[in-house]
RNA sequence: CGGGACGUGGCGCAGCCCGGUAGCGCACCUGAAUGGGGUUCAGGGGGUCGCGGGUUCAAAUCCCGCCGUCCCGACCA
């Protein structure tokens, strides 16, 4: 509810409209945050705790990001496979680090038909251990690699603190696995991962992002090294979108991963593996979210365009309704089912004003709408509004589809820009002492590019007092065009270039 | 798991301090009118007051326990 500056004479009328207003970005992001997600329907809270049901119009965009992600992997050369939800729990202790990192948020399976198992199963927070021990018996020579595998799953991660989309105790991802005859193999793909990663974000999500390597108090549990792409939200928190990792030997040696080289000697693969999951959904709404409600980039929105008829007497109700399903037929290519042609529907309920009706579809975010009245009718025209900056215009009938497209596109273009100015706006470079550091971190808070001196120390004794982390080593492009000198704390000579935020 | 707030028709809330058997706005249903930025009027349906105990003649209200949600910390895609 937002605060009410009226005087008491209109203070009735202020409530009512306050009751349909989201709490405001500005003055709760999290409420906002939560709003949004429940009142367009994305997502709703289940009846057990840290879980969550997404909703048709949620799942529709996960729907979109896997279609598209899932072309991507195919066209670099990825296949799909399937793994079991329940892995032995032996498996997830046979490399050191990662049953370190996992074993704290396991969910564990001890009984099954009513009697108790002799091995426990562990629940899969994430597939390694079973994929690479199944790799163990597929792979015998090099020339069984590379092998790319992809799986669409669930996985379960016991969290303590949950927020819709962005951590719930199952969510939703892909994990691609490779195994690879060199390092350098396996460092390209996992480069090359995270480009892939990069482009969908961008080009599809319209979420700018910075790309680099984790350090190694933030990498993943069993990896060499772990890549992320790192997006700045609207509260100005980085959100980790997605990571990609290079994970050595490790697993191979763990699941005794061999192969007969092409000099006869049997060495142990390399391996990688990868992942973006639901919590994109949670990114893509506080990247593009308004104070009126979700802004969903066009190429992602399972609706692009809503069609609101407009009419007063009952002589123009079906004239206007006609046109309506007339111009959604048109440029939805409807009874072809073209997969490629717009996605448009027909508001037609009779029940509400065609302001409730605008107000409504702003929420949910549908990136054009269309107003069709019979003025517009009259003059061979509808009217087109964009979501991202509400501006209209009349466009004729004859040129709607086309023009749509162009709108659509233009939109795609503004919202990324939008979003890569607002975090060039909010990332600070060059010379910062820590006290400001400090200031910034309990203020609005930023991406702050400092000076790191590689020292774990300074890292630790940072994020202790100010809860800003490493989000990244950022990659040269990135970086700032001159490196900083000195470490942000310890002001020892700076080895590297480091991303500073707080995370999500 | 520690600190704080909250839990009452679908949603947002009042009632609780000072026990007496539940109310408001929105939404919903019916009818009529209305319709280019949150329609109006009339009629109507819907709640074992988060769950479980206790105190009491009587509990939404007082006491205890539990569960859930949100915010802040420790953990994280």
């Amino acid at each position: 509810m937002g605060i009410c500056r009226c005087t008491i004479a209109c203070a009735t009328k202020d409530i009512m409209a306050d009751d349909k207003k989201l709490t405001t970005r500005a003055s709760d992001f999290s409420a906002w945050y939560n709003e949004v997600v429940l009142r367009a329907e994305l997502a709703d809270y289940s009846p057990v705790r840290g879980c969550m049901v997404i909703r048709p119009d949620g799942y529709g965009i996960w729907e979109r990001m896997q279609r598209t992600l899932d072309d991507m992997f195919k066209a670099t050369g990825h296949r799909n496979a399937y793994f079991p939800l329940f892995i032995p729990e032996s498996f997830l202790h046979k490399e050191a680090q990662h049953v370190k990192g996992f074993a704290p948020e396991t969910a564990v399976v001890t009984h099954g038909g009513g009697k108790k198992l002799e091995e426990p199963l562990v629940v899969r927070p994430t597939s390694e251990t079973i994929i690479y021990a199944m790799f163990a018996k597929w792979v015998q020579s090099y020339r069984d690699l590379p092998l790319l595998i992809n799986q669409w799953a669930n996985v379960v991660r016991w969290e303590m603190r949950t927020r819709l989309f962005l951590r719930t105790l199952e969510f939703l991802w892909q994990e691609g696995h490779t195994a690879h005859a060199t390092h350098d193999e396996a460092e390209e793909e996992a480069r090359k991962i995270l480009g892939l990663y990069r482009d969908f974000m961008e080009g599809w999500m319209a979420m700018p992002v910075v790309t680099g390597q984790k350090t190694e108090a933030e990498k993943f549990a069993g990896a060499l090294r772990t890549y992320s792409c790192e997006a700045m939200m609207q509260d100005n928190k980085a959100l980790q979108a997605g990571t990609s990792h290079n994970l050595g030997q490790n697993f191979a040696k763990a699941f005794d991963l061999k192969f007969q080289s092409e000099s006869g000697d049997e060495e142990y693969a390399w391996n990688t593996s990868w992942g973006v999951s639901t919590r994109l959904v949670g990114g893509l709404v506080m990247t593009h979210g308004d104070d009126n409600g979700l802004r969903i980039p066009p190429l992602l929105a399972p609706t692009e365009v809503v069609i609101v008829p407009i009419w007063r007497k009952e002589e123009e109700r079906s004239r206007v309704m006609e046109a309506a399903d007339r111009v959604c037929r048109d440029i939805s290519n409807w009874e072809r089912r073209d997969p490629n042609a717009l996605r448009v529907r027909v508001d037609t309920r009779e029940n509400l004003k065609p302001g409730a009706k605008y107000y409504e579809w702003e929420l949910r975010g549908v990136p054009i709408r269309m107003e069709l009245g019979p003025r517009d009718l009259d003059a061979n025209q509808g009217v087109l509004v964009r979501r991202d900056t509400r501006a209209k215009q009349s466009v004729s009938l004859d040129a709607i589809a086309e023009e749509i497209e162009t709108v659509l596109e233009t939109m795609q273009d503004d919202m990324l820009s939008a979003a890569r100015d607002r975090r060039e706006q909010n990332s600070h470079r060059g010379a910062v002492s820590y006290e400001q550091f400090k200031e910034l971190m309990e203020g609005d808070g930023a991406f702050v590019y400092a000076g790191w001196c590689d020292g774990e120390k300074c890292e630790a004794q940072i994020k202790e007092e100010t809860k800003a982390t490493i989000r990244c080593l950022p990659d040269e492009e990135f970086r700032s065009a001159e490196a900083p000198s000195r470490c942000l704390l310890c002001n020892a000579d700076a080895t590297t270039e480091a991303l500073w935020a707080k995370a999500y």
